[in-house]
DNA sequence: ATTTTATATCGCAAATATACGATGAATTGT
DNA sequence: ACAATTCATCGTATATTTGCGATATAAAAT
């Protein structure tokens, strides 16, 4: 791989990318569908509806806790997260740049597509 | 890494993650761009848009049409791709999911978040 | 028929991502 | 103080992704 092409590519592509890169795995989406169930907080309960190890969860968090789509504290024993729905929103609304786009945009040719 | 996880999770889960994927990396992204902003196909130009080989492009325009984000057809010399705006915008509709739960959830903890 | 052009595919190297056991750190309960 | 609990981090094995040169394919141009 080359040294680092993303400098090569806008900004706003690199940051629509990394969101969908945090979101590209089952195991996140999951977790963000039990918190966003929640009203509250969620402290624990993540691992037990998850098939996967308690490292591999912990893992997980940590790249959602990074790119900013959930927040989390330590509360003495446990810790404690849920989603920044600012953030999420806003990436969300990122899609926006292809659904104006849209509207112009279909294919006339009838031998293709 | 264990065989295959995937089947404990959600299919709805799954094919989110999948269309994340998809679109998780700027090359592809930048693809999309550019293909969004055209009326009709692109038959070519598409490579000299990116800072990536001509082999790259090619590959990154097949996951996308793995997926069925974009079609392409081969008209004689030149290959020709648009974008499926049903495919896209039916998978960008999933985001509702979480939009819909967003009305409710909202951390009301004073210590955390 | 041969060359040129446009694109896809193969094969490999390097980089990243994923999973998890083991261990560490901090806190609560006794 | 000590054991138990909860979660993070480390180390490591394996899998997947990315990039690209080389090559294949197929049509167009000469």
């Amino acid at each position: 791989m080359a040294i680092n092409r993303k400098m090569d590519f806008q900004a706003d592509e690199i940051a629509l990318a990394d969101f969908a890169k945090a979101i590209s795995h089952p195991a996140r989406i999951a977790i963000l569908k039990i918190l966003a169930q929640h009203k509250s907080c969620i402290c624990g309960e993540i691992v037990e509806g998850l098939p996967l190890a308690q490292a591999t969860v912990s893992q997980h968090l940590k790249e959602l806790k990074a790119i900013g789509l959930i927040k989390g504290t330590i509360e003495g024993k446990t810790s404690c997260y849920c989603i920044d729905w600012g953030v999420f929103n806003q990436f969300v609304a990122h899609f926006g740049i292809f659904a104006d786009l849209s509207k112009n945009a279909s294919c006339q040719s009838q031998s293709c597509c």
